[in-house]
DNA sequence: TTCAGCCATTTTGCATGCAATTTTTGTTGG
DNA sequence: CCAACAAAAATTGCATGCAAAATGGCTGAA
């Protein structure tokens, strides 16, 4: 999950990553939720770096559309609309077909043993009730899209996860906390007997199981509940 | 092929947004060619803006992978390798099939028509012999997406088409100039007949021509050959 | 003549500071 | 007591300026 390392050509700091990383983390791990305000000059405070890296990176974060910009107000968590969820997903669901179908075709057993790992670890996390089980449920697919061996592709599926999991603090239904890993099991088997065809039929009916956990009748806005919590 | 306009709340300026499709009309009309080297200063003279915006836009467009960033050696246009434009063409190539697939379910008839203005017109241009064909095959693309009715989708193949322009500026065989509007046309039919399965193979054989015309055998360096034409 | 090493110039990277705008708080009048 | 208004505080947007680094030219020695 961290394509970011090792860009010495770009202008990127190592001090920046960090604080990317830690955002993003936050995100990812749901600690921070959409609609958050984030404080340019608090956060400079708080990892004692001058504003204009906070900035920057908060820019690296809206142009992954992770965070949004407004005019004077400074940058929020951005909160998708349903509208944007349901497209983010189709996109996805579209992108990791081809995943699946390249992982197919190059996976090593080696890799296959890295997806292996990831199972056991995410099993584990989720019998353990821990909470970083989103964290590694994540990073299967992210592992199967290196396997892929197309980077650009493998980026943007990054990308796309990201958002997702934006996607899902928001609308994810709090009470049917299924068990997607016997699904991930699966989509293993079929990815080490280069099944492609079973492959991409799994990840299919593992995106409508996804999409299906989530409540996307209504537009949720999150930053409200935060003061809504006594109303209610 | 501007979805740019109309971004009050991210901190963007009309100002920005000129020099940018500036910026991007001009590769994509291929007058700027990729390992070209873009100074600030003299962006920041000749459209007397200030530097800081100047940078602003290259920024943005390194974000869109048009321009690559070198340490203390400032913006050039990204010189994508074989490998690169594979992987591009490839991840483009699929996320059109998704696309033709959600314009065939989606378009209106003033769609349609939309489609088949820009086919005239591109036959127009190519009969003409006029510079501009690529940029209306370009946006025949873009049409398309649009039509899919998926904002993120259309943003995104926005994005692959213009580094698309990018590998062909370095790879297109200069020989054989074909003629694909035909291709294009054929499209318009299956996606006004809402035959979504003929339209995505449509699509796939499009691609097909498209990637043929590229010689993607040896790396090609494109700044080097501005002086090897002495040498050959 | 040629090449290595050094200095000057050019160009970028980035921190600082000011101006513009929003948000909040305090006050006054109804 | 509440609403409306005004002033102040906070926060962002952005231009400027300086420091760091790379390139190109120049001198001197082999």
């Amino acid at each position: 999950m961290d394509e970011v390392a090792g860009e010495k050509l770009r202008g990127k700091h190592p001090v920046e990553d960090v604080l990317y990383n830690r955002l993003m983390d936050a995100i990812v791990d749901k600690y921070l939720r959409p609609g958050q305000h984030l404080n340019e000059v608090k956060l400079a405070e708080k990892y004692d770096v001058p504003r204009s890296r906070v900035r920057r990176v908060l820019e690296r974060l809206r142009d992954e559309d992770v965070v949004v910009f407004e005019l004077h107000r400074g940058a929020f968590i951005s909160r998708p609309t349903v509208a944007e969820a349901k497209n983010v997903f189709q996109v996805r669901r579209h992108l990791e077909e081809l995943v699946v179908s390249l992982a197919c075709a190059r996976a090593t057993s080696k890799d296959i043993a890295i997806l292996r790992d990831n199972y056991l670890r995410e099993r584990e996390a989720f019998e353990a009730l821990r909470p970083n089980v989103n964290r590694i449920a994540a990073e299967f697919h992210f592992l199967i899209a290196k396997i892929a061996r197309n980077e650009i592709l493998e980026q943007l599926v990054g990308t796309f996860i990201r958002r997702c999991v934006l996607v899902q603090s928001v609308y994810e239904k709090k009470s049917g906390i299924l068990c997607l890993s016997e699904e991930h099991r699966e989509m293993i088997d079929a990815i080490a007997a280069k099944d492609s065809g079973a492959a991409i039929r799994m990840m299919q009916h593992h995106f409508d199981h996804i999409v299906a956990s989530l409540e996307l009748t209504k537009e949720r806005r999150l930053e409200k509940d935060v003061y809504d919590f006594l109303t209610e």
